[in-house]
DNA sequence: CTGAAAGCGCTTACAG
DNA sequence: CTGAAAGCGCTTACAG
């Protein structure tokens, strides 16, 4: 079965081959009845552009490259892959998967300048990649960075996040108002900016409604996500009796929360309310559905792409750095603490 | 910046652009001085060599597509695509992502007719995907399918799966050499292969230890993993008090497993056993870690990748039909029952 | 509205 | 061990 080319459909047709490459490109200036007759030949050579060859002469790879957190098979990870997929898809882009690893900066730039890519959309989200940000950069690299942890007032990357510390009172405020004033928090001891947010947020959220913030409330551990989530809380509770409420950092910290709480012999929520942060898709899936403030990874990763696909298109266009609000999912975790105390609620 | 080309760095180095080429190639007809000189010219000049260009002329994309199951996010799915990246790019291919959508099959085929890819990772599992493994063969795609649930004898496609039946039996003698022998069974209704393969393995281990198999011991529902597990459990524990065991079709399903047990004031391993299936991430990390069957998911991976090179490389390469063994992975969700009937366990 | 030319950056035979 | 030619299958200006 030898290759159907271009050449092959234009005799087909009985026009030119530019006339078929024009159809073929939706350019305006083909008369009705050739583009017709071009469609049919088309059809039943079952004709196929090849790619490689349209990369090469307009200079463009029609993919776009994700470099992504590790593992990738995290709930967060993975759904982001997921949706960045679906996005360039929809818009006639290939999606190409990117491990970060030793050298990756290079082999990165190398994927662009070879022209396998046309752009980068990088999640530092837990990572720490200044130097792969600066070499996409050196190399104009069209490239959009999804929580950076830093950002270097770059001129050709642009970047979208969401405000931690507001996602967190979302979800303290909405515990206070429900009359818990002992509130537990569990997070992961790291540099890392998300975390640090996160637990400034909690801080805020309490001193702002009067309640004094303590240091024995707080669990911040290291390891496995669950590991963290179910020993944090389960020192949390068995040494701070008075609290009647646990917020974890993430979801996956709140998945060890919910099973260290079932552990001790306390009912979710009657005796103990939860809520977690990201909304992974497991947050809904489980029982009870778990109370938690939502990432909006779907929309990420469709600004991503779009704004990606804008500046490849126009490198003239003008980077973005955007904050995407969060929102509280109230599912099923929390409810007001056995003795609430008379009216709390400020706002 | 100006793109830099062979013809660039052949100047600098005062030779041929041939000869640049074939010493990027790794072609052994070239002198030791020349290839340091070209060599020292292409590090001077940061060359990278257009993919676009080697891709057209070699008739070849350097990068295979894997069409992976939904949700993307599954800990299977993420696991599956994390490790044919992992081996894709140590075999200096690139990942090209797909999912299963309306119209795949075209989209599929016209990936590789155009040449963006040279060959096709298909991951069948829970999925029922005749038509495009139809598709894929009557086009002589290069493929291999993992976990087919059903397989035509096609000539140009290579197989890679797990004995579900096997798999399932190791966790089953298991609980059985335990002294278990009132074992609850929760998995999917569904008339997918490995559901019904791994409740036949339950029944199987069951019957030849001599324990008669009981419909009651065994639920079977339909939605979210974690619910499934969870009211399974939740409903066999609360019937069926015999029970001192429960074996989940898989890590997903145990995870609500053990949330109902808990939900239920038991303890786990102490009043209640539970093994699952898969070995996914989660299940090391969870507290208590699970025993489960583990399923080679990296192997399973590596070998597609693998051949599915092998295939590229050499169209006359014999397809494959392999099967890939399991193995119980003990940890701490399990132990002999309270009042252990004395000495039952067979081989 | 349509065609002939040149070129994208590489590689594959063919010579020498 | 090295070079000159032709071509991979398209597209981009340039003509008509």
């Amino acid at each position: 079965m030898a290759r159907i080319t271009l050449k092959d459909v234009a005799k087909r047709a009985g026009v030119s081959f530019k006339t078929v490459s024009r159809v073929i490109n939706h350019e305006p200036s083909v008369s009705p009845t050739t583009s017709e007759k071009v469609n049919k030949a088309i059809a039943e050579l079952n004709y196929v552009p090849n790619l490689a060859a349209r990369s090469l002469s307009r200079g463009r790879a029609m993919a776009i490259g994700l470099v992504a957190g590790w593992p990738v098979n995290s709930p967060y990870t993975s759904t982001l892959i997921e949706q960045t997929l679906a996005e360039s898809m929809r818009n006639g882009y290939n999606l190409a998967l990117f491990s970060r690893e030793e050298g990756i900066a290079k082999k990165i730039v190398n994927a662009y300048l070879g022209k396998q890519v046309d752009g980068i959309i990088l999640d530092t989200n837990a990572a720490d990649d200044i130097e792969l940000v600066n070499q996409l950069n050196t190399h104009n690299v069209p490239s959009v960075v999804i929580h950076p942890n830093c950002k270097n007032g770059l001129k050709h990357t642009s970047y979208i996040q969401i405000n931690n510390v507001i996602a967190t009172r979302q979800a303290i405020d909405y515990l206070i108002e429900l009359g818990h004033r002992a509130i537990g928090f569990v997070c992961y001891k790291s540099g890392l900016n998300q975390e640090d947010e996160r637990k400034r947020g909690y801080r805020l959220a309490l001193t702002e409604a009067g309640i004094p913030y303590r240091d024995e409330w707080v669990y911040q551990g290291g390891g496995l996500p669950y590991q963290v989530g179910f020993i944090g809380t389960t020192q949390l509770l068995s040494n701070q009796k008075e609290l009647t409420a646990v917020a974890a950092a993430t979801d996956e910290l709140a998945m060890g929360t919910l099973g260290a709480i079932r552990q001790l012999g306390l009912r979710i929520p009657e005796d103990i309310s939860v809520v977690g942060f990201d909304d992974i898709s497991y947050a809904s899936m489980i029982l009870p559905p778990l109370s938690t403030v939502h990432q909006p990874i779907d929309e990420i990763a469709s600004l991503a792409v779009k704004h990606l696909i804008d500046t490849i298109d126009n490198p003239n266009t003008a980077p973005i750095d955007i904050v995407l609000p969060t929102r509280l999912v109230v599912r099923d975790t929390c409810k007001p603490p056995r003795h609430a105390p008379a009216s709390l609620s400020a706002s």
